[in-house]
DNA sequence: TATATGTATATGTCTATACATGGGGTGTAA
DNA sequence: TTACACCCCATGTATAGACATATACATATA
């Protein structure tokens, strides 16, 4: 069940990058423009530039006014993990091939303090899951994240359920969509836990994600500490001036 | 000159942001409908929608089919530089009040190597600046940014210009409009530049930004690392599933 | 030669309209 | 009470068409 139904644009778009990557266009040329492509896909002008600024907002092509649609040579070398213009949603989606395996360090239900209430938009009486697990990549460790939820929003998680996937969890078994997500990055120390289980040194730095998760009703369900080896992962971001 | 006209969804977005921040709006409730929203602004409802989107992407608001239009109470508190999201076009622009001021340690031209070559998508044969400059916040080191740019392209390039804005140079002199930028931010170990100008401890990691920012011809001008001292700066970003 | 003017072109903005869809709520039946 | 079908409703998707406008290129002017 739900293989949410993409509309037109977005099936557009997957083609189109699709195409692109696979040198279906010259990147010198212009693309055909929006009419013919329109026509090509037996949409209207409208529903062909929507396809278009999807790829727009992934950095992938410019446009001109006047001049046409142009491809733009990508050239971020993807060696690390990206994390950010992405699915954004759970480290396990993230990785096509590579095995992703979790250590629970920690697993209680608790109340919140000031700051996880206020994330999570909750009473301080409203109790939370409070969940500490190390995310292995090929057996080696990557990420320790931090993680609080609403245990009245999120029922029945249990240690099996954090030794897979969370967001699997909560998509399939409980039936929620999760549509947008509040990032913070930034950089830090290692703390106690980064040494003991990322293996660390004192001079090894750490990026932390701090964010929060929404549902598709607006409700936050996640609000997390993510910390990286700073080694494995880099954040890539596209930014198109209005 | 280049006041550039905003269309009408941009400036409706602005109007609701600015409403929305001053509480114009209850957060429990409900916003008024599209449809009501575009009677007052006398809009069509698609472009009310596009008004929306915008503050949907910027995480102030969220929009659930059949029940609404919603605020979304912005968490994140906002103590230190935040980076992305935003006109992310030069550091002069990004700090309203503040001082920001330039040291320049490096302003050379020579050929690039293959790595700034590929970036800048110029030829090894073609001269780029490398100019390396520390940035103070109210005298306070902030960032150390290391910069290459095609000198053919972004031309007359002085002493004088790296010591206030070289963005408001570049559109405001030379009259180029600056569209959209690529980032990849890690973190690192301080190297000897960070520790002499940003007055880094061994083990106070940094934020690097690597960035490639494109003119509105889509070709590319700067490309760029910049490090930042981590204690001042966070990195914010949105995620709106598709 | 340098500058200004014109024109073609592809994208950008905006409208008005029709229909689709998902989530919440209501009410009836089990 | 629980389960289910059903309706409501605000937003989502898609269309066709009218203008607006930025850019490159060609042409005319000083």
């Amino acid at each position: 069940m739900s293989i949410k139904k993409k509309p037109k644009y977005e099936k557009i778009a997957d083609e189109l990058r699709g195409r692109i990557l696979n040198g279906g266009y010259d990147v010198e040329e212009a693309m055909p423009d929006e009419i013919q492509l329109a026509e090509e896909f037996a949409v209207s002008r409208m529903t062909m530039k929507r396809a278009l600024e999807i790829l727009v907002s992934e950095g992938i092509i410019y446009r001109q006014r006047g001049q046409g649609t142009f491809i733009l040579p990508s050239s971020f070398s993807q060696g690390r993990i990206n994390v950010l213009n992405k699915e954004s949603q759970g480290l396990t989606k993230l990785l096509g091939e590579r095995t992703v395996r979790s250590e629970v360090l920690q697993f209680e239900v608790r109340f919140p303090d000031a700051e996880v209430a206020r994330h999570l938009m909750i009473e301080k009486t409203d109790p939370v899951y409070e969940i500490r697990r190390v995310r292995y990549v090929d057996d080696e460790p990557y990420v320790i994240e931090h993680t609080f939820m609403p245990s009245s929003l999120i029922t029945g998680v249990t240690k099996e359920v954090l030794d897979s996937s969370i967001y699997r969890y909560i998509q399939e078994e409980l039936g929620y969509t999760i549509t947008s997500s509040h990032k913070m990055i930034r950089a830090d120390k290692p703390n106690q836990w980064d040494r003991d289980y990322l293996g660390n040194e004192e001079t090894d730095p750490i990026i932390e994600v701090e964010q929060v998760v929404f549902l598709g009703n607006g409700k936050p369900f996640e609000y997390s500490f993510s910390r990286h080896r700073y080694d494995k992962f880099v954040f890539t971001s596209v930014h198109i001036g209005r």
